[in-house]
Formats: C-alpha cells, sequence, structure tokens
DNA sequence: TATGAATGAGCGTTCATTCAT
DNA sequence: CATGAATGAACGCTCATTCAT
C-alpha cells in the first residue's frame, strides 16, 4: 500500500470513529505515519482529503456491485440483485458505508461536482425507472422510491450493527427486510 | 421570549443551517443579541447549550403528540396517530426536526444520560409491543420494527423538504407514504 | 497605554527591525506582553493590523504638522514650513516614518481603501498646486513634483539615520538640502 | 537559455510581480518548467538565489553602462552620460530596476559581502568626488550626494511608472528631471 | 545533472471558556 | 444577571529544504 492509500484508509477509520471536525489531519498523518506534509501533497486540503475519499469508496463501491449482480436477469430478479449486493458490501464494509453516509449528510457533500452528483444519481433512477416500466414495482415517483429504499437501506444497516448478529442470522433479517421492502414498493 | 429562549433559538437557526462545528458560541451569541458571556452564564458549555436545545425540542415535539393524538382508540387507530402526529409535527417545525436528526448523530448525543435514552426509547418500544400483541402490526423485533419506521420518517422528510410541495400534495404523499408503510407492517 | 496601543507600538519596532514577512503575530503578541489571542481581537488578521497601524502613524504625523506648522504666511513660507515640518517629524518618529515607507511599498498599501488613499494625496496635491498658482514653484505636473519631494526627503532621511549627527548638524543639513531642493522647484 | 537562466528570469517576474516572501521557491521552479529539486541544485537556498539574481542584474547593468557611455569627455558630460545611461537601462529594463530596489530595501542586502558592497560603491563615489574635484558639481559630502542622486532616480522611475507615457513623452520628462537635478548639484 | 516525493517547523487564525466589573 | 475583554490550546496549511533515485 502506498503512502496515499494509507492516509486514505486511516483517514476513512478515524472520520467514522470521530467525525469530521474531530478529526485533525495531524492525527490522521501521525496515525498513517506519514509527516504532516505529506497529507497535503497529496490532498490539496482537508476538504479534498473528505471529498476524494468519499469518491474513492464509492468507486469500490461501484466496483463489487457490478462484479456481484448478474445483469441477464429478469428486471425483479436484476433489482433485488442490486439491492442485496449493496446491502452485502455495506456489511463487508461498514466503515466505508458509514462513511458515505457521514459524507452525504455533510456540508462537505455541497462540495462534489454537480455532473459528478448527477451522473450517479442518473445511474440509480434509471434502474428504478426501469423496474417500473417492467411493472415490478409500483408507479410512483422515482425520487420517492430512491430516498425511501435509500433509508431502509440505513435503517436495516442501522439495526445490524447495533445487534451483532452471526452471519446466518445476518443473512435472514436481510432476506427479510428485503422481502418486506418488497411487499411496499410491488 | 427571555433571553434564554432567544439563544436557544438563534442556536436552532445556525446549527441547522450550518452544523455544528461551523457554528461558534460567538456567534449565537451575536445574533441572539446577547453578549458572549451570557450565553455561558445559561449554559455552562456548548455541549450543554446543544444537548439542551435537544431536550427543549423533544419536550415541545412530546407535548404536540400528546395534545394532537386521542388515547382512547383502538391499537391500530392510535398506532397510526402517532405516526401521523409525528410527521406532521416534524413538517410544521422542520428545523427543530432536522436538528432532532443532527443531534442524534452527532457524537454529542452520546452526552445524554443513558436514563433519558432509556426512558425515551422505552415509551416508543413499549408502544410498538403494544401494537404487537394486539395483532396490529407484524410480530418482530421491537427494535427492528422502530428503527425501520425512525428511518421511514426521514426518508419521507427528506424527499418532502427537497420537493416544495403544496400542502395538500404534501398531505396526499404523507398519507400514500403511510399505507405502503402500513403494507409493509401489518 | 491600554492593550491595543501597546500592540501597535511593539508592532511597529518588530516590523521596522525585521519586516512583515519575518515578524510572526505571536512574536508581536510575546512581547506586548498579551496572548495571541488578544492580538485578533482588536485586529481581525495581521493585514488589518498593518494597515491600521499606518493609519494611526499617519494620523498622528498629520496632527504633528498641523500643530506645528502656521496656516497664516505667504505660500512660499508655509510650503517650506511644511516640508521641514515632516521631515522634523520623521527624524523624531524614525520608525514611524520608516514603517510608512515600508507600509506605502509593499503590497498591503494595495489594501487601503482608494478613497482614503484618494483623500490623503488631494491633500498635498492641492497645496502644490496652490503653491504654483501662486508663483513660488515651478510649473510643473503636479504628481511629479509630490513624487520627487516624496523621493527627496526619503533620500534625506535615509542620509541623516546613516550619519548619527548632532543635533545642530542636523538641522544645518536638513535647511542646506532645503535650499537645494527650492533651487530645483523654485 | 539553460535551466540556470530560465530560473533567473522566472524568479525574477515572479520576484517583482510579488515580492521575496509570496514568492515561494516551488512556484519558480513550476513556472520555470523545472523540478523543485533543480532549483535547489543550482542555488543552495532562497537567499542565495535571490542574492545571485541581484548580482546578476548589477553585472548586466554594468555592462550596459560601460558599453553606452564614452569614457574620454569632460567630466560634466561623463557624469551627466552616465547619469543618463542608468535612467535609460532603468527604463527598458524595469523588472530589472524595481528588483535592485526590491533587494536593496530588504534584509537580504544584509547578505551581499561587505567588500562586494564597499567596491560597488567605491566606484559611484568616486566619480562623485571626481565631479567635485573638477568642479562640476557642488561641494558637498559624497553621500549625500550619492543618496541624494540614488533616490532621485528612484523618485523619476516610480513617476513614469505611474504615467505610462508615450516614448518622447518620457525622453522629454527625464530631460528635464536631469536638467532640474543638475540644477539643484550643480 | 535532474527529479519530485517527503519532511516538519512554523505560520495565521479560531473559538470555547473565564473572570473582573 | 449580564457583560465583553482576554486567554491560549489547537487547528489547517505553507514552504524551504533534503535525498533516494
Amino acid at each position: 500500500m502506498d503512502k496515499q492509500e494509507i492516509i486514505l484508509t486511516t483517514a476513512l477509520r478515524l472520520f467514522v470513529q470521530n467525525g469530521f471536525h474531530a478529526t485533525p489531519t495531524s492525527k490522521i498523518a501521525k496515525e498513517a505515519g506519514v509527516a504532516n506534509g505529506t497529507l497535503f501533497h497529496y490532498y490539496k486540503t482537508k476538504e479534498d482529503l473528505i471529498v476524494s475519499l468519499y469518491l474513492y469508496i464509492k468507486s469500490k463501491m461501484g466496483a463489487y456491485i457490478e462484479e456481484h449482480v448478474k445483469p441477464d436477469t429478469d428486471a425483479k430478479t436484476y433489482f433485488k440483485g442490486q439491492f442485496k449486493a449493496v446491502l452485502e458490501w455495506s456489511m463487508e464494509n461498514r466503515d466505508e458505508f458509514y462513511y458515505t453516509q457521514l459524507f452525504t449528510n455533510s456540508p462537505f457533500a455541497a462540495l462534489l461536482s454537480p455532473e459528478e452528483v448527477k451522473k450517479s444519481l442518473k445511474k440509480s433512477c434509471d434502474q428504478i425507472q426501469e423496474a417500473i416500466d417492467a411493472g415490478v414495482i409500483k408507479a410512483r415517483d422515482v425520487d420517492f422510491i430512491y430516498t425511501i429504499m435509500g433509508s431502509h437501506i440505513f435503517g436495516l444497516y442501522t439495526y445490524l450493527i447495533k445487534n451483532n448478529f452471526s452471519k446466518a442470522k445476518q443473512q435472514q433479517v436481510i432476506q427479510e427486510s428485503l422481502d418486506m421492502l418488497w411487499g411496499m414498493l410491488a
């Protein structure tokens, strides 16, 4: 792992543990084992680091989903597959997922280039629209579905984190919860 | 409104607008029209102010619900009434609701006395348990239901804020969303 | 002397001794016997301190001149009187004068509000214009006269500082130099 | 132009534009199109660069004067010729001239080896002494004449820079100013 | 000769908090 | 009760300089 990646990893851990404000760049640098200036060599500002870390995580999550969801299936299977993949990734990469929430609900989210945001949102919304068109979920405002699903995932995530279930139990809760959500959407 | 209340109101507005970190106590004092020291006369620390503000809001919300929900009804009506009341209050007091989210997802939440938390949680959980016992909602882990409902409300709130709907349209969305949630839980 | 004035006085000494860059605000504060934050309580930024110090000195110099030059004299006497007063003040307040040069030739000069600059310049230029109209000095571009005189004063100042003359000798040099300048302008 | 000279040229431009403090070596290197370390390969420190640049400019100015002033003339013509040559060079190489002023009035001037200073000063002073001996200028302290002349040139330079005159008008102002100075000295 | 990643001391500035009035 | 001047630790960030390649 090169220094840049060590910095990202360390920043992730500390931001998740203590929040943005309570994590001085000096602490990140020290725990990453690099000089303070090195951090600023790679990231112009603390904000830059925060945003870069978000994009880094997003790209890793995107790669995971791409890899784990079979595209050549019927709309319903595909949609459910995506949902499960996101949850699985979130459970296997808890800090990463929590960070995306931290980031999204912070003022730093506003620093993302609008195109970046649009692009990312567009993809998700298109999938929802396809599912609606295929008649596998209710015809509702896409943004509404998107928002509700997002908060569901977060709620489920929160619940799973709070209760340290076994892998099996965890899978069961996810499946149940998925069925419930599906009952609501379909 | 006495100085103490002006401070709370001003703090609420600024915290919601800019977050905890980006809101210096000096700014709160200035915008509240009191001296810097006055704020610390009423609240020993910034943390104290933040927590006090949370409890102040919670008490106001509790009063609203108490006032707007008729207790002598069947379990289902009562349960749904509560849910609606919370949403109504949230939409009418957006800053206040947003603040409770801000607070809950911040490290400051840990400063609440555990008894306080327990008590507040207990009440909600008991209601859910009653609904389960009365057979009006599915038999699931109470904490699961509680968490899912909470995030649902937050998702709905987020959606409503994002889209500045008319009062009527808003009511419609709430009702629809409520039905969906009910379809999921019942 | 209140803290604000102590800060100004200390800043003056250090800026003159070491220049703007080589004088950290922390050093000013320490040598002024106040906390670091106190400096920023009175002056929002280091730049603010630098500009404020300039205006403070300018006002003191203006007061001195006002006090020492008799206004009800013929144009020539009045004009010469001003020149002498500036030089006298400069010799008696060497750090102050040097600071005005330091400031004027620094990028910080650009921070002065244009009106402030105009006003200050206007006064000097009007006097030169009057002298020209009265026929006591050559008819040249006012700005030219102003600039040449300014650099003359600075040259003379530099020379006097370099050679630590007695008060009497100093007066003589000033008088001689004044005569030379007059020979040039008249 | 080799890398060393590119560095010098770039440094000159940036120092003149922004001052010593506001010009990081990294910026010089970047704008010069060389690596950060390369600058320090040629100049041990930033100070070294600053001083070297000064000497480089001085040597170029010396060469110009040597080339443009005929030595075999009477004292007065020679003296005036020198004066004009300096002014001409200054107007044609504004950045270079401004840099010499920047440097001379900075703490870095103290880094010049005293012999270097003496030597350079000696030459100028000798010429003034010769002019005095030849009776073409007033018998005054050589240092006094030197200082006054220097500030006169700087004042004239400042005036010419401020007003962006045509070449012809500029020549006229120089001539006039020269006459005035001469009237004062002779 | 040339590079540029890495360093870390030091800067300007912020802000929660105290306390004499 | 109320003030606001004063504090100083801690922060984000800069930049001259080094050194392995």
